[in-house]
DNA sequence: TGCTATTTACGGGTAAAGTCGTATTTTGCT
DNA sequence: AGCAAAATACGACTTTACCCGTAAATAGCA
């Protein structure tokens, strides 16, 4: 029997795992030029981050070389609902369609992604 | 000018919030009883984070009596969409249809839901 | 009025998150 | 081989989130 560990990533660490999800693998040196795209912070800060995040298993990395190469072992669905969940309980009081109508209607989705939408709530209707 | 500071609220602080946002205004001893329910925390814990709270400008408090009393001070509505943001985009690279359609796969909405989302996506759709 | 129960105030203590400086190791180039 | 650049390891420090004990204030009641 595996125990599998439900650690919950941290601001930071989701940060760093979007552009490991992206890139499928990375280095720290890849990693954190991403992220001064859009945030300030030290190489090694980088560095150390991505360190705990493999102690705490949520990436995985080949130290076979000097220059490590870092993959995330969490996948992006299941982190998606991990949050998802959470935030329909403590924000939403258990009601998820509030949820689904507050993100349409405050954010843009294109006539695509309606569409997209619109087929799954037609299947759902149909399992009904 | 006013400066308003774009406070975001902590785990614990939206269970409060939560409280608050259901019964409009509480006292400590009623959100502690209701926190009791689901969690396990010391009455002077709870108060210590309303009070906390209140130095922070997310609930307002009428201390006339020696019983305050507490109103949350940030609107539910805002604080979802200010999580929502921050979810869709550090979570679903800024895609909010992925979010609805995780949303509604993974929880089960009720046939009346799904008309109500239904309904907003033909709006959408129409003003496009 | 005096006692008890309730409430607030205050301070401290722990743990996690985030930040970074410095030392050490390794690699690649001249 | 030797040096400079790049990478990792390590440890320390700061802030924030929580949690709670104890003391002081207050209110209600016997």
């Amino acid at each position: 029997m595996t125990l599998i560990k439900n650690t919950k990533p941290t601001e930071s660490e989701l940060e760093i795992l979007q552009v490991l999800w992206a890139n499928n693998a990375a280095t720290v040196r890849t990693v954190h030029e991403e992220l001064l795209k859009t945030k300030d912070a030290g190489y090694t800060t980088t560095l150390k981050l991505m360190q705990i995040m493999h102690e705490k298993g949520l990436v995985t990395r080949d130290d076979s070389n000097k220059t490590h190469i870092y993959q995330p072992a969490v996948s992006r669905e299941k982190t998606q609902k991990q949050f998802l969940n959470k935030m329909i309980d403590t924000l939403f009081a258990g009601n998820s369609a509030n949820l689904v109508l507050q993100a349409l209607g405050g954010h843009n989705a294109s006539e695509e992604e309606l569409e997209k939408i619109q087929a799954l709530i037609n299947q759902l209707k149909k399992e009904k």
